[in-house]
RNA sequence: UGGAGCGUAGCUCAGUGGCAGAGCGCCGCCUUCACACGGCGGAUGUCGUAGGUUCAACCCCUAUCGCUCCAACCA
């Protein structure tokens, strides 16, 4: 029995495009009747397209990045579910370990007190309590987000939504981590890595900004010493004078005459009195300073290098609290910038501070919090990441991925060559937990699928209070969510049928974070690249080009936007902006008039309907549906309709091709130029003429009207969705499209444009003979216009025109002769009178000259015009022929170029240096004319 | 320091080896029977600068200036 047909009333069109009357209407429609359903298994020899979304945090609130991306995502995924194929487009969200962490600890800071009277922090909640109320704080803020994206239009299958960490996520994230770690890729290990001292964890290199600082660069004294004999001094430049109390070495350049006497030699460390080796190497600048370079292998990343390779020891005396460790002696405690002060008052005092100079430098700054993050060592969890990483470079070396902009994959190999191991574990209670236990008694480390109840090493009992404490970086997760999203580790049906995912669409500034990610993860976990095409948008900025940003105030906020101007427009705007390289301008004016375009469109529908239901001659469709109707009397149709047909079906095919070349600007701008241009300003007011005469060709008029404006509107479908629903389904005679594989689901049919096929822009071919005719009535008309313009004649100024034909007219007055009526009440004419090539204009005659066509046209200026006015318009058409004229004739003088352009080109040039000639010729005559009537 | 991108009409940006385009803004005229979120007409550019290749360069090449971003970094 086959289920009913669902569906929405027919709409009344209001009075102009109002997107706040039916915009949540029609999700809540589309939402409820299935029309984002993806299904697990494709037909055979059914595409399926797919993508996931870049997970936004599940607490964040969309902003016009968000917008941005998710317009591109969901104007494709809508047209690929068009043309037929199996679409998902998974939704879900991210955890944002210390981004949310954050949040909630803000909120409970909030709230109280702590023991001492300090705001409470996490601790004194302790760690299950903390979570418990992130876990809510998660489950208010949720919806949010999600409620955004709907706003938006995207029509994300909302049945698969995924958390990162939900279940089955988790389960993927433990499998992924017990799997690496026994195949030897993750290590614990003290290594030095970024330290925020705010967070208090742990960060990746990605998440420390460098930033610039004023600083200042203190040179200090540091006297050499053979034995307990001091044989000379070093004076050495740095911009953290308290990480030498860290120093194990000063380090000069093996070739620097200067220090060769002290190689081998040792160095007295000022305040702390030990004594340091002087070590040579190549990677010491002996341009920079003084050329020595004094060594802090715990608190340096090129240090930490250097002291591994000269096996130096490691002392950490910045500790992870911010203070002084009790290596620091007598500065033990104080913090960092205390301890910096009286470092350099101490080393001043003891007369070793040589000069202090201003210095710019960069800090890195933590990402989240802009604390300034310190390099420590510290024992941490690390991805071995090159054996990662090499297949990963293949993959798009090969073209098995394929990023565009194309030169993204430059940026993508510079990092991918030089890249360093990542640091995953972060000392943050929001997060997937670390899956490792440490044995009290062995200290062995058990890393395990399911929780261990002993060790297995001596059998000490194990339990959660055993567990590492740390969890792991978001993006961990976030690189397994092409295939975590789709049920992995299990083989399931999902993941056969829509993994390696179609595109990946996302910001260049998460390249390395995240897409790189995932490319390693997903060529090691599942064989098989994660998505074949990675698509790049620009930065959203504002219209001055600058970062938007809550502190400055120049946030444009979608949301915002949406509420004023609609989801369409905002829509429309992005992706005529998408094609843009890095930048993104968005301005609120070009909303506006992209408003403008929605509105222009509602108002050709309501158009329609005036004429097709136009008292007392009600039309109704064609049982074998207006194509067909259309279809079958092709040949015999109406120039003017054979020519629309031919565009809005031309149009659609560009669409097509400009979506598959991802030039969603192209496509927004055809559909822009043909909706508003052709359409509504030409074709509109033709059929106005064709309409007035009644009959078979009013019938003909109206279902090209249908046709055209349901065909435009199913190829404007994807980037505006709403209007273009709401204005369809006014439409006479609109039914159910049913894609065989919902009817295999037993998903009922929708009556929806969503679901409509996408125009294959078959039906009707462009006709040139139309065409041109179309083209001869144009440019009649603009003639007169034009005309009319200049000399500022009102457009009720009626007048009558005259055209002389010449040899090579015979089309145009074909065409003129044809459409006598038309064109005279398009163009307010009294007559249009067709003269043989001998009459000669009269004595007060106005010229327009058509020479492209070989006509000239006549009107009589006796009051209509003044005549110092026409000889302006005369002089400036006659200047553009005359330079017209000179750029022919000096291609043709050229004896290089007709000997070595192409023929046609040649051809072209001299007909172009005709019919300015012509042009010319003829507009003399009628200044003469002109200069004899004053 | 390395890599990338950009520099076209007042503004925001398209663009193609063969006489420069759009939107907004601007200037006229028009409330004409889908639309004033409108119609019609108009003005505006030595296409960053200097060379080169070519019959022909805004487009290709080289250099140069300016802006932006990314990565690395000098202690």
């Amino acid at each position: 029995m086959p289920k009913e047909t669902r569906q929405l009333p027919t709409p009344n069109l209001e009075k102009s495009f109002e997107p706040q009357t039916f915009e949540g209407k029609l999700y809540a429609f589309w939402n409820e009747n299935g029309c984002f359903d993806s299904y697990d298994e494709s037909l055979p020899g059914q595409k399926s397209f797919s993508m996931v979304i870049p997970p936004p945090n599940v607490t964040g609130v969309l902003h016009m990045g968000h917008a941005l991306t998710n317009t591109i995502q969901d104007i494709l995924v809508r047209w690929q579910r068009m043309k037929g194929a199996n679409t998902l487009w998974l939704p879900g969200t991210d955890h944002a370990g210390i981004a949310t962490q954050t949040q909630v600890e803000k909120a409970i800071a909030k709230e109280g007190k702590g023991p001492t009277g300090r705001p409470l922090t996490r601790h004194d909640l302790g760690r299950e309590k903390f979570l418990e109320r992130t876990w809510k704080w998660k489950e208010d803020h949720a919806g949010q987000i999600s409620n955004q994206l709907k706003r938006l239009g995207s029509s994300l299958d909302w049945k698969r939504e995924r958390f990162t960490m939900d279940e089955g996520l988790s389960k993927a994230v433990r499998e992924v981590f017990v799997r690496l770690y026994k195949e030897g890729l993750i290590y614990r290990g003290e290594r030095i890595i970024n330290w925020c001292p705010r967070c208090q964890t742990a960060l990746s290199d990605l998440e420390v900004i460098p930033t610039d600082r004023k600083g200042k660069l203190w040179n200090i004294r540091y006297e050499i010493v053979d034995g307990e004999q001091v044989i000379g001094s070093v004076v050495i430049a740095t911009t953290r004078p308290e990480t030498m109390l860290g120093d194990t070495a000063i380090a000069v350049h093996p070739e620097d005459e200067r220090y060769t006497a002290f190689h081998g030699k040792e160095a007295r460390l000022p305040l702390m009195g030990r004594k340091i080796p002087v070590i040579v190497d190549a990677y010491v600048d002996r341009e920079f300073g003084t050329g020595a370079l004094k060594i802090t292998p715990a608190h340096d990343f090129n240090d930490y290098d250097l002291g591994v390779k000269h096996k130096l020891p490691f002392i950490s005396v910045m500790g992870k609290d911010g203070k002084i460790t009790s290596e620091g002696g007598a500065y033990a405690d104080l913090k960092f910038a205390e301890a910096r002060d009286k470092v350099v008052a101490d080393l001043e005092a003891a007369g070793v501070l040589v000069k202090v100079e201003d210095h710019a430098n960069k800090v890195g700054l933590c990402q989240r919090c802009e604390t300034v993050a310190e390099p420590l060592l510290s024992k941490q969890w690390f991805v071995k990441i090159q054996p990662l990483a090499d297949p990963a470079i293949d993959a798009v070396k090969t073209g098995k991925i394929e990023f565009r902009p194309k030169a993204w994959e430059k940026t993508y190999f510079e990092w991918m060559n030089n890249i360093r191991d990542w640091c995953i574990s972060r000392q943050l209670w929001w997060g997937h937990q670390i899956p490792a236990w440490h044995c009290p008694k062995c200290e062995h480390i058990e890393v395990a699928l399911h929780d261990p109840s002993k060790c297995p090493s001596c059998g000490t009992s194990l339990d959660a209070s055993n567990r590492d404490e740390d969890v792991l970086d978001t993006w961990f997760s976030s690189a397994l969510w092409p295939f975590s999203t789709m049920g992995w580790p299990e083989q399931t049906q999902a993941l056969k049928t829509f993994y390696p995912t179609s595109i990946l669409e996302t910001g260049f500034d998460i390249i390395f974070f995240w897409v790189a990610r995932m490319i390693m993860m997903g060529i090691h976990f599942m064989g098989k690249v994660p998505f074949e095409r990675v698509y790049l948008h620009a930065m959203v900025r504002d219209e001055k080009g600058e970062k938007m940003s809550k502190s400055k105030g120049n946030v444009i906020d979608p949301l915002t936007v949406i509420d004023q101007h609609g989801a369409d427009p905002l829509r429309f705007t992005l992706a005529s902006m998408a094609g843009q390289g890095r930048d993104i301008k968005l301005s609120v004016d070009r909303v506006e008039s992209d408003r403008a375009f929605a509105n222009k469109i509602w108002n050709a529908t309501k158009y329609f309907h005036l004429q097709w239901n136009e008292e007392g001659s009600a039309v109704t469709m064609p049982k074998e549906g207006v194509t067909e109707w259309l279809k079958s009397r092709e040949k015999k149709l109406h120039p003017i309709n054979r020519w629309i047909l031919g565009e809005v079906n031309a149009t659609a095919r560009e669409v097509d091709r400009a979506l598959e070349a991802f030039e969603l600007n192209e496509a927004a701008n055809r559909l822009y130029q043909f909706g508003w241009l052709e359409f509504c300003d030409w074709y509109i007011e033709f059929s106005k003429q064709n309409l007035r005469k009644g009959g078979e060709l009013r019938l003909e008029t109206l279902y090209t009207l249908r046709y055209s404006l349901e065909t435009f509107l199913k190829a404007l479908h994807p980037i505006m969705p709403f209007v273009t629903e709401e204005l369809w389904q006014s439409l006479p005679g609109i039914s159910a499209h049913q894609f065989p594989l919902r009817e295999k689901n037993g998903a009922p049919p929708v009556l929806t444009l969503m679901l409509q096929e996408f125009p294959k822009g078959e039906d009707f071919s462009l006709s040139e003979k139309s065409a041109a005719q179309v083209r001869i009535q144009k440019r009649f008309i603009e003639a007169i216009r034009n005309f009319r313009g200049e000399n500022q004649l009102s457009p009720k100024k009626e007048f009558a025109v005259r055209v002389k034909a010449k040899s090579g007219s015979e089309e145009f007055v074909e065409v003129v002769r044809s459409n006598d009526s038309d064109l005279k009440s398009m163009t307010r004419l009294t007559s249009i009178e067709v003269l043989g090539a001998l009459a000669a204009p009269g004595d007060t005659d106005a010229l327009i000259a058509l020479s492209e066509f070989s006509v000239d046209l006549w009107i009589d200026l006796k009051g209509l015009v003044d005549v110092e006015e026409e000889r302006k318009r005369l002089e400036k058409e006659m200047a553009k022929a005359e330079s017209d004229l000179n750029h022919s004739r000096g291609k043709l003088a050229k004896p290089s170029f007709v000997e070595k352009a192409p023929p046609e080109l040649i051809e072209k040039e001299r007909a172009a240096e005709r019919v300015a000639l012509e042009k010319i010729e003829s507009l003399k005559k009628a200044v003469e004319r002109l200069q004899a009537l004053k």
